[in-house]
DNA sequence: GTGCGACTGGGACGACCGTCCCACTTCGGT
DNA sequence: ACCGAAGTGGGACGGTCGTCCCAGTCGCAC
């Protein structure tokens, strides 16, 4: 096998690690599964990582760093603020369908996370990020409508994540994409609603 | 030990199960970890059950199945659609804070359910009951506020569900109490928008 | 009361888990 | 050229998992 120093096999190892996770769920991805999966040997393994909660939990880390799929990166012409929300969780929608098996393991590394206390905190930076991402792309949208957020933008973006995170939920399980629109559609209606002309 | 017929053993093991997933989460809910909790021997596990995977799939059954709590069962006298919708998701709020292991727990089944194709109907039952007690909850609610559903009503029922699970999991991880109220109250505008005056 | 089927308990099985050990190979600095 | 550090591979460890076996015990129909 090519010699890869530490650092590097770290890197492979979380990817593996998500590829797993995506594929096969958190409870699968095992040291051999991931070992397996990078196409390394078992003792690489703990050469680069001291157990593998540390890569879990390195996995985790990681993987809400990059997150970036922002909800309204772009805004529709003209549109008012309603039908740029909309746009921009239709957005969220369409990345949802293209790559499930990430928002699904996402979503087990949340559950994971949120069982061990020590792990605890992990679950709560990956909701911040996204609380982060949200703030973001509303600041954007009610810029370019024109319009000012009648409260703390980072309540409306707690809002926008709960609706997001149903939207996801809900679909994962029935694969209903006019039920998810249909859930793009209230959302959108229900955080407009929180702004005012400016 | 006591002697106990193999359907009430069945129960009894159902009921452990439950109680183990929610205390410890269901990677942890071992044959033995249910057993210790039902006060039983290995051996009556399987004398009850075939298999680990039959116990998991009739716990989810009929756990799904019992589920109830419906989001507005009592309306606000007086109040107009969005204050009864309002109450009703509060309501539920209420009941995730009382047993939040619980609502996690049903989480974890769903995202267990859904990672083996066998499984995966399990998880679309859990959610098909969800719309149903959804639909009913919202029936009642446009009945005491003189309204009417503007499209087919399990599309709505859809919608409160994805907000409802929205709603869970990021309180679940945050624990933000407000922050859960403003979902709910935004939640509660977006679908009393779905109505019309009767 | 006796027999037979229902139920129980303890112990064992093979498989798989995370982790570790150690002899070996390769590389970069001198 | 060499030497210590860095990286590699295979195999083994103890522990836990789901499952199974079997001798034993109980309760009920006759």
């Amino acid at each position: 096998m090519a010699r890869i120093p530490a650092p590097e096999r770290r890197d492979a190892l979380v990817e593996a690690a998500l590829r797993v996770v995506s594929r096969r769920g958190i409870a699968q991805a095992t040291t051999r599964a991931i070992v397996a999966e990078a196409g390394m040997s078992l003792a690489s393994f703990h050469y680069a990582f001291d157990s593998r909660d540390e890569l879990i939990d390195e996995l985790i880390t990681t993987v809400v760093a990059r997150e970036q799929h922002a909800v309204i990166p772009e805004p529709v012409p003209g549109g008012d603020l309603r039908e740029i929300l909309e746009a921009g969780l239709l957005r969220y929608f369409e990345h949802l369908r293209g790559d499930p098996e990430h928002e699904q393991a996402m979503l087990e590394l949340t559950h994971y996370a949120l069982r061990s206390p020590e792990r605890h905190p992990l679950a709560v930076a990956q909701y911040a990020r996204y609380a982060e991402l949200a703030a973001h792309s509303l600041e954007i949208a009610a810029s370019h409508a024109g319009t000012t957020w009648d409260r703390p933008m980072e309540q409306v973006a707690r809002v926008l994540v709960a609706f997001t995170d149903g939207l996801t939920i809900t679909w994962l399980v029935d694969r209903d994409d006019d039920a998810a629109r249909a859930v793009a559609h209230a959302a959108a209606d229900a955080l407009s609603r929180m702004a005012e002309p400016r």
